[in-house]
DNA sequence: GGCAGTCAGTCCGAAAAGTCGACTGACCAG
DNA sequence: CTGGTCAGTCGACTTTTCGGACTGACTGCC
């Protein structure tokens, strides 16, 4: 009776579309770790030129990351964050950390990374009512809409 | 001399071999909302069944997913999650509090979440052991072998 | 018994995307 | 003039993804 026929509307998907792709964190990732220039990112990411070259373009388009031309004769551009792309950082430190929890081996996270407070940084995720922890058990749906959702616009 | 030859050895990396594929999220997404069935999964996601089968197949081996079966005579399984899979809650809420900000337009996130206390879920990234929301400015990276590369930040 | 439907896939050919190495074109240093 | 950096692009090749059809074991219905 109410059986799907469409895909669930879901922000998890857009996001996704946004910065899903293989090198798009990772770019995102350099720029973070202040790596601006493409050549860089070429060396520390891995990917093929092409692909980055891409992905940088769609990332501009969406407003993750903005160009800025540092040299003119030679047109040379360097990458900034956006607001919205500043806003991925909690996106990179949980994918980052569940790496360190469940993919590093013997030798242990290969990034160490340390709060302004002093301590290793060890990031969790609290609701930001309560302060207390988020667990996948203590949290409920509560949309009703979703299965009116009106085929108008994508 | 301090050029970087081969690619930056990094959590943020592996975890995206792991779930860094398009369709390997949503069908995790899929698992935390409760839906544990193949043919679920293919509805909601939207995903080819070809390749939400071999993504399901890597996610059970990588484990993160679990196989268990509910029916023997026509062999039917049904996916869970492992620890290390519940443990991709804050990845999935950090993604999906991105697309909430930033990719939804008008008529705003298609899922609203509560938590047990009572709120609408708005998850933050604490340090914890200060318990103050990280910011990029305010990290620094301590390791010791990978200085090479990055310049003075400015 | 016969027909329809569910479920978890697999198989296939076409299309899209990714990869690799070479190349461009402007500059700089020796 | 040679070699190197930088930010890409180009073309050829390989891999992946996609969509639809198919399988095989069941259940439900009359």
């Amino acid at each position: 009776m109410t059986t799907r026929t469409t895909p669930r509307t879901c922000s998890v998907a857009r996001t996704l579309e946004v910065v899903g792709e293989k090198w798009s964190l990772l770019a995102i990732r350099e720029v973070f770790l202040g790596c601006r220039r493409f050549e860089e990112m070429v060396r520390n990411t891995g990917a093929p030129r092409d692909t980055l070259a891409a992905r940088l373009r769609t990332l501009v388009e969406h407003g993750v990351l903005e160009r800025r031309q540092y040299s003119e004769h030679p047109p040379r551009d360097e990458y900034f964050l956006t607001d919205a792309g500043r806003e991925l950082y909690p996106l990179i430190l949980t994918t980052m950390q569940w790496g360190d929890r469940h993919l590093a081996g013997e030798p242990g996270p290969p990034m160490t990374l340390e709060h302004h407070c002093g301590a290793r940084l060890d990031p969790q995720l609290v609701c930001s009512a309560c302060g207390e922890p988020v667990h996948a058990r203590e949290v409920r749906r509560v949309d009703p809409a979703d299965l009116a959702a009106p085929p108008a616009t994508g």
